[in-house]
DNA sequence: CATGAATGAGTGTTCATTCAT
DNA sequence: AATGAATGAACACTCATTCAT
């Protein structure tokens, strides 16, 4: 679950680097340069406000240079947001819990370590962004849909039908409203990021006392 | 708990176009419905992307008159965010569950039915606005705090202290946290306005079942 | 046949001002100040090499103030070929020599006298402006040919026609060819303006000599 | 009168690259497939619109390439012009009409030929240029008159003094005005390149007309 | 010599704001 | 007070030119 976009397997193919001029870590360099600074830009100002000018400075390359890479701010945009989403809850799977563990402590072993990184990542960012602009730019939230969004209520939903056959759960709340285990993490969000940046919640914390109401913990 | 600023004006009230001069209604008609175009124009577009010709022209006043009222983009947009955030919560006194009522059932009837008119109100334009320029805006942020967010926090957290007297509750878990309790509304509004508004969850149900996992409900 | 644009007719209906702001008069003016401005830029640099920001300021006007009258670069070009052009032959009508006349000596008192002003008015500037940019501008040659060649062909085979019916002309070769008439004309506008600056030739004299030739004058 | 400057050689001759280094062929044909791309820019899209990058493209050459054949974008413009003008008319010298043959004869001889092949060589692609650039570029003006125009004035005069001799002609119009003989040359350029180019002219057959007219053919 | 990524001055266009009417 | 034409600073985007490889 390497938060930075690092290296992109897919490239490991032997190449040959027969062109002359720049080399092509050079230029993945620049783009990944050029890729972060537009997600600063973006996260602080939005779409409308962030300027292509800030955004090459930031990356600290010429203004014409992020056009050979994106042909229009609006692509520019596109691209960090599928470069950033991508690895955004790359770790999940199915759900596993050990035959000797209950879903709720299989669900606190895996939800609470993402939730304690993920202010200090990006994650955030990103899905403010999807908040921000996702009225105008229909693809954004596509693509928060489908690599973030879907992944994790299929993730609930099918903890908790094990739960259920397992007798954990009593109820089908859960498996109808799968989001409800998700909700204190957007307030954490919102909390931290805009509305009490001052006191910031613990997303921790309040995601533990969420799946304790759901699945009280043992005595 | 009237939610709307009064009625748009430019459609109803026979005018008394009488009086030489600038009849003070006029003024105060002009003014509303500049609120609301640029309330509706904020909301579709977030502040750098609205425009104030396109704000004028829903307006159907010229672009001159938008100065008269406010001086600026940023003040007309504070403006809005201040009209419209006062009655947001209007109704919210110090909780008085009935003798006879348990604090959930009080929660029950008083909370849900704030949810359930929650989107066809204003109120989740006027928060979605809030995540979106809460960053740049410092003034949106404290307004909504102040008018909604600490109000909210407060009422809780007394609802809990109740509890707690009363034996309702058995942990702090609601005293600590008492954001806990409105974590399913952000969700509702982020769900149904910009992630999955093709099936919109229920803000009132998410609501009613997270009041029932704090408040288990007597058989 | 004034050559400036002139008051439109069309405009003659009574108005009501009933607008506040800036008279009609004078926004027509700055609309006709931009024409000319862009059409002396246009000729100067072409479309390509012409400026915005030098249009405007050859007009006296703010840039701005070219968009509140034409979209794009694009439109303002094809504005200005159309503003020109449709004055461009507005005297010609069907020949129609006296009786005590030769078509020949029609021809040379209806077509030398234009030929003569051709160059001092902005007819020649239209015309270069239709021979540069005709091929990426489809609309400027339909409206040349539509306001100017084909009135100008039809004239030509019209009086050709008359010389026939007359005996004055023993061969079809200007009914087959009526632009052979009109050749001079170019290749006056050509060596005028382009190739020979400096020693002009004189194009009403070049078309006096072809028409002698077409219709040889009586002793 | 070979037209061409050479066919384009990127699509023939066998390469041999043995010798290390730059060969010179290489090198002559690397400019000319240079040449050929950047006329058809400058041809399709006038100076200011062509882009270096798609004649480098055209070309099949890297974009710096360009730049060790011509410093600049002008310089390579009048590279160009330089290039195709010098063929224009390379067989043309002093008239020599056989001494059974009438001038009027020996300019259909001589002429007409020309022009059969004036639209399928690029002849009139560099003519057109001229017209549309000739303000811009005095040096392709001079070029052109150099190269082109003078000597066709003077083999027209030249001729015209011959026919006077002879007594074919009767009057001093051609002397006084040669270019009357050309006129029809530049109509069906402009005719057939840009005013009418869905039915073209044949200048060949105006150009026959012209010199009937001139010298009319004896019966 | 060739390459093409990088540069940055320059250009078309937008839009908040002003002000004559 | 209201109007909307005019303003011009600001911004997205282009493209001739350079230079490290």
């Amino acid at each position: 679950m390497t938060d930075e976009t690092g290296d992109n397997p897919r490239e490991a193919s032997p190449r040959k680097p027969r062109t002359r001029g720049p080399s092509p870590e050079k230029t993945a360099q620049t783009r990944s340069c050029l890729l972060h600074a537009a997600l600063d830009e973006f996260v602080e100002n939005g779409f409308a406000g962030a300027q292509m000018s800030r955004i090459t400075e930031r990356a600290g390359i010429a203004k014409g240079t992020a056009y050979r890479y994106f042909p229009t701010k609006s692509a520019l945009f596109e691209g960090v947001v599928a470069e950033f989403m991508a690895p955004l809850i790359s770790g999940i799977g199915p759900p596993e819990p050990r035959a000797d563990e209950s879903v709720g402590d299989f669900l606190r072993r895996s939800l609470i370590p993402v939730m304690t990184t993920i202010e200090t990542s990006r994650r955030a960012d990103v899905a403010r962004l999807v908040l921000a602009e996702g009225r105008n730019f229909p693809f954004i939230v596509q693509a928060y849909r489908r690599e973030a969004y879907d992944r994790t209520i299929d993730f609930v939903r099918a903890a908790a039908r094990i739960a259920m056959e397992r007798g954990e759960l009593t109820d089908d709340r859960l498996l109808r409203h799968p989001q409800l285990i998700f909700a204190p993490l957007w307030l954490a969000m919102i909390e931290t990021g805009i509305l009490v940046p001052d006191a910031p919640v613990s997303g921790a914390e309040l995601l533990a006392e969420q799946i304790d109401l759901i699945f009280p913990p043992s005595r």
